[in-house]
DNA sequence: CTGAAAGCGCTTACAG
DNA sequence: CTGAAAGCGCTTACAG
C-alpha cells in the first residue's frame, strides 16, 4: 500500500473538511492561522477551528515539511564514527550551547552519528545532513570535499571553529586562540619567567596551528628571541627528566602546552618526567595550558590557562545557521566570527629565584 | 512559491533519472535496494546508482517519511523543556547508550527538545516525534494523554523506565530498582544494622515508588517489624541535627536515602544533619542510596548503593525500537522488561558498637 | 525488466 | 470569502 499513515488512524484536514462542511483548503487556511486567515468568514473559521478540536487534529509534520520545505531541524555532524557523547569530551559543551540555543529558536536537532556500517566513512555520512534545513559542523578536522559539494549546492552550514580553507564560504564560529595563547604567555612573562617552551601534539589541525601561532607571536610582541621561545612538538614519548631538567638548567622556566586535545597529552607528558625528575610545580617549574582542563581529575592542581567559549559558540553558530536557513541577511563580517577566550588563573607562579 | 527544495539545489530522484537515461520510478526502484532490484537489470542498476552517487543523493526524508512512512531516524524525547545535555546529569548516560546503539544500527537520531516557544508544552510537543521513525521516551514521569494518542495510531514508542499505567500498550525498558533496594537492605542487614530509615523526595515518579517499594519489600523479607523500617518523606528542610540524633538513639543505625533524583537532596540534608549534629559517617550512622552518585564530588565519600545500568537500558531501548519499526515480531515478554542493577560498595559500616 | 500513474497530507497561487 | 488544482519528493501497485 502507498502510505501507511491512513492505516495508522491519523487524522487529516480532510477529516476536520467533512466535519465542518467546508474544503480541504479551507481547513489548511484557518489552521494556518493569523495574515492569510483575516479573509475567512468568521463564522467558518469557528466551525473549522471546532471540528480540529473535536477531532484533535495534529499535522503531519512530514507532510507540512514536504509542502513548506522546511521541517525545523538542524543537523548536526562532527566527523567521528560514534557521536562525542562522552561524558569527559571537549565536543560536549558545544554540544550543550547548540542544544539549548537550537530548542530556544523553536528548532530541534539531527544527530548524525556516522553509521557504523561505513567505517571511515567522513565523506560519505555528509550528504545525509541535508535531512535537515541546514547543519552545524563540529570538530577538529573535516572532510573537506563532502563540505565542498555541500556548500556548492547552497546547502546551509555552520562550522564550529575557524577554517579559512574555503575562503569566504564557509561561515563559522570559532575561538580566537592566537590573541588567548599570545596574551598567556605576555601573563606569564609578567610573572617574570623570560623562556618558554611550547609543547604540542603531533596531530594538526586549525585549532592547534592557532595556538602555537599565538605562542609565537605573543613571544615576538615581548620581544623575545626565537631561543627563547621554543616549540617542541612530540608524542610525547620524547619528553623525558632529563628533557625538563635540560629546560631548568636552560633557564626556561615556563612550559605551555596544547590545550584542547582530548587526552592532553602534551601536558601529562610534562608532568610525568617533570614528577620522576623531583621537578616541583609551581615552585621549579611553572606549566600552562592553552586551553582549560576539561575532565580534571580529583585533587590535580588547576593549571593556567584560559577557557575556551564552547557553549557560547555553540549558541553563536545555531544562531547563525539559522539566519542562514531563513534567509535572514548576514553581513560578511558575521559569517566568519572568532570569540575570545578568558583567561583561567591556575598554580602557575613566577620562576623560581 | 510551493516547495523551495529546488532553489535550494535538493538533488531529486528525477535529477538521477536524467542523468542515467531511466525513469524515476527505476531510481526509487533501484535505491530501495534489495528485494525489487532483483527484478532490474544490472547494468541499469549499476547506471542508476553511478549517477546517484556523483549527484551525492540523499532521500528527502520528509517525502520519503510521507510515502513510505521511513526515515531511519530515531526520535528521542524527554519531557523538558531543554534536552538533558547538562554535564553532571543523570540522563546522560541513557543518551550515551542510546547513541551508540543507534549509530550501530546505521539510524541517526532526532532529538526533540520542547520548543521554548511553548512553555508547558509536554503534549503539545509530541506530535513532532512522528517526524521520526518511532521514538524513545526518558525521564521520571510523561505526558500521560499525549503518549496514549501517540499509542493509539500505532506509532512505535519505547519508555526508558518501567511503567505499566498504560498495561502492555506501552513498551518499556527499566531498571529493577525494587530487587536493588531489597537487596541493598538486605546488605546492610547483613552489615549489623537493624533499624532502618528510608528518606525519600517528595517528587513522586514510578522510579521513586519503586524504591521505596523495594525498600518495604526487603525489610519484610527481613521480618523487620514497621517501626524498624521507617519511611520519611521530605523536601529536606525537616531533617534537622535533631532527627539524626534522635534515629541514633532510637538505634536506627542505617539511613537509606533515595538516588536517582538529579540533586540527591535527600542524602545532602542527612549529610548536612548530621555533620551539624557532630555525626560521623560511617562509624556513627551508615548512609546509603537506592542509586549511585552520578556527579560525585572531589573527595567527598563514594556511598554504598548500587548502579544503574542506564547506558545499557538506553541500548536494549533502541534495539526494542528498531524491531518495532521495522515490525520484527517481538513477544510479549521482551516489550517489557526489567534490567537488574548491580551493588556498589562504599563506605558504609556495621553500626556502631 | 521498465515506466506511467496514483497517492501520502499538506501549502499555495489562482479563479471565481 | 471559498474551493479546485497543482505541486512538494517519494513509494508502490499495475500495465506493458
Amino acid at each position: 500500500m502507498s502510505g501507511n499513515r491512513a492505516g495508522r488512524g491519523r487524522i487529516r484536514q480532510s477529516d476536520i473538511a467533512r466535519l465542518a462542511g467546508v474544503s480541504q483548503t479551507t481547513v489548511s487556511l484557518v489552521l494556518n492561522g493569523a495574515a492569510e486567515s483575516a479573509a475567512i468568514a468568521e463564522s467558518t473559521r469557528e466551525r473549522v477551528l471546532a471540528a480540529a478540536e473535536e477531532l484533535s487534529y495534529v499535522a503531519d509534520p512530514a507532510a507540512l515539511s514536504l509542502a513548506s520545505g522546511r521541517n525545523r531541524l538542524l543537523g548536526v555532524h562532527t566527523f567521528m564514527a560514534t557521536f562525542p557523547l562522552g561524558m569527559s569530551n571537549n565536543y560536549y559543551p558545544y554540544l550543550a550551547g547548540v542544544e539549548e540555543e537550537t530548542a530556544a529558536q523553536g528548532y530541534d536537532l539531527l544527530l548524525f552519528t556516522g553509521s557504523a556500517a561505513e567505517p571511515g566513512a567522513g565523506p560519505v555520512e555528509l550528504p545525509r545532513l541535508r535531512m535537515a534545513d541546514g547543519a552545524l559542523l563540529i570538530g577538529r578536522r573535516f572532510a573537506l570535499k563532502g563540505v565542498e559539494s555541500l556548500l556548492d549546492s547552497g546547502f546551509p552550514l555552520v562550522y564550529v571553529g575557524r577554517h579559512d580553507e574555503l575562503g569566504p564560504r564557509l561561515p563559522y564560529v570559532g575561538a580566537d586562540y592566537v590573541t588567548a595563547t599570545a596574551t598567556l604567555v605576555h601573563r606569564l612573562h609578567t610573572l617574570g619567567h623570560r623562556r618558554f617552551v611550547y609543547v604540542r601534539e603531533l596531530d594538526d589541525a586549525v585549532a592547534s596551528d592557532d595556538r602555537q601561532h599565538g605562542f609565537a607571536t605573543g613571544a615576538e610582541a615581548l620581544g623575545l628571541a626565537a631561543d627563547d621561545a621554543v616549540v617542541v612538538r612530540t608524542d610525547g614519548s620524547d619528553i623525558t627528566p632529563e628533557t625538563v631538567t635540560a629546560w631548568l638548567e636552560d633557564g626556561r622556566t615556563a612550559v605551555i602546552a596544547e590545550g584542547g586535545t582530548d587526552d592532553l597529552a602534551a601536558a601529562r607528558a610534562v608532568q610525568n618526567a617533570a614528577a620522576t625528575a623531583g621537578v616541583r610545580f609551581p615552585d621549579d617549574l611553572s606549566l600552562a595550558l592553552t586551553g582549560e582542563q576539561v575532565g580534571h581529575e580529583c585533587g590535580a592542581p588547576v593549571l593556567t590557562g584560559y577557557s575556551v567559549p564552547r557553549q557560547e559558540m555553540g549558541r553563536q553558530a545555531v544562531r547563525l545557521l539559522i539566519d542562514l536557513v531563513t534567509g535572514a541577511p548576514v553581513p560578511a563580517a558575521r559569517r566568519q566570527r572568532l570569540l575570545s577566550c578568558s583567561p583561567l588563573e591556575g598554580v602557575t607562579s613566577g620562576p623560581p629565584r
